[in-house]
DNA sequence: GTCTATACTAAGATAGAC
DNA sequence: GTCTATCTTAGTATAGAC
């Protein structure tokens, strides 16, 4: 009784311990990429001794692995994670369009982590396909089934609608966002969006 | 004389030693990234001393800045430094699409770039918006002129438009090449050129 | 101007005490 | 399991010879 307890005890112990060095390791990760992060800042960062930080992860580029896949997982929920819209199709896409500029140009962690990923992309593929698979991919088919259960629209091509529209909006994230561009090629994200939209809408309507 | 012919000489021999070390920083920042690249590898890489290379360059920030304001200079070039096309503005812009493409899925050079660039986003943020005024600016610029020269096109948003053309070409790049996605998110670059030229024809006609 | 050799610092990883 | 202290390597930058 008393030594199952313990046990438990322990067990919590070590998984707090390395949820802190996840947290250590994602802020000192996301600020300086992977060869500018040092493993004494990462184990100063979560409160916990280097020693302690290889005692849970093998090596630094393990450590990386790890706390991007989980961030790559994160980042797809905070996006496509909340209940489905209902309404009119291109009202709701519109609602889509502007949900995802406000998040990305919200969450300062977005912009780093589109910075960690782009950058560390050839030395870690791997890794970059993992965020494939688990972003990207799931993200352009919820919207193309979305744009296919609406035939009404008259999309020729859902699938390249679908990364259109999507790239359209992540390709405006990284200019003004996370290459600072917003002073040098100032826009208002709706401008894409309305655009996007009316073309739709009228592709729909000619013939 | 004789004196200005050896200072000719001198200049010259100092330039070839800043060509090479340029080249080399380029070899070795476009595979490593800033932080992971060594100074050591960039004088070995271009064929000279590493005190040669700080003979020129105050230190690893000033070279890194260097090679990649010129790289962004040759990368434009490459792209939007051929002549203007000719004839019927739809098939122009399909011309202009597809060689886009071609130019960014063959150059592993620019793929590499990308990478740098934004991933060193963060930590030199002077030099994003160096890249995105003399590549980014230029080419929507360009792209929203020949546009607007054409009101037969009737489009109500150039600049818009010109984003989202832009974007969705640059996005698609980046998860088929930058972040290996080719086998997981397969398509052919033409439907998305295809789809935006049609959705710009539809929408002339429409109303 | 260019090289070789080196000073100095920081980083990845581990040994040994508790 | 966790910490402090340490080993070893590698990197930035410079001094001094030619």
């Amino acid at each position: 009784m008393v030594r199952a307890k313990v046990n438990e005890m322990e067990r919590e112990t070590s998984v707090e311990k390395v949820e802190q060095i996840l947290q250590g390791a994602m802020q000192e990760f996301l600020m300086h990429g992977f060869a500018g992060t040092s493993m004494d800042r990462v184990a100063s960062a979560a409160g916990v001794s280097k020693a302690t930080v290889y005692s849970h992860f093998a090596d630094k580029e393990t450590l990386f692995k790890a706390m991007t896949e989980r961030l790559a997982h994160k980042k797809y929920q905070s996006i496509f994670g909340s209940e489905p819209l209902e309404g009119e199709p291109l009202q709701v896409l519109h609602q889509i369009g502007t949900r995802a500029l406000e998040q990305m140009s919200t969450d300062q962690e977005h912009c780093a982590f589109m910075r960690v990923l782009i950058g560390e992309s050839g030395r870690f593929p791997e890794l970059a396909q993992v965020c494939v698979s688990s972003m990207i991919k799931p993200s352009l088919e919820t919207l193309t089934q979305y744009l296919m259960s609406y035939p009404e629209l008259k999309i020729r091509d859902p699938e390249a609608i679908a990364r259109i529209l999507v790239g359209s909006l992540v390709h405006f994230h990284i200019t003004q966002e996370v290459l600072h561009g917003e002073n040098i090629i100032p826009m208002k994200g709706d401008r894409i969006i309305d655009t996007i939209i009316e073309l739709i809408q009228k592709s729909g309507q000619s013939t």
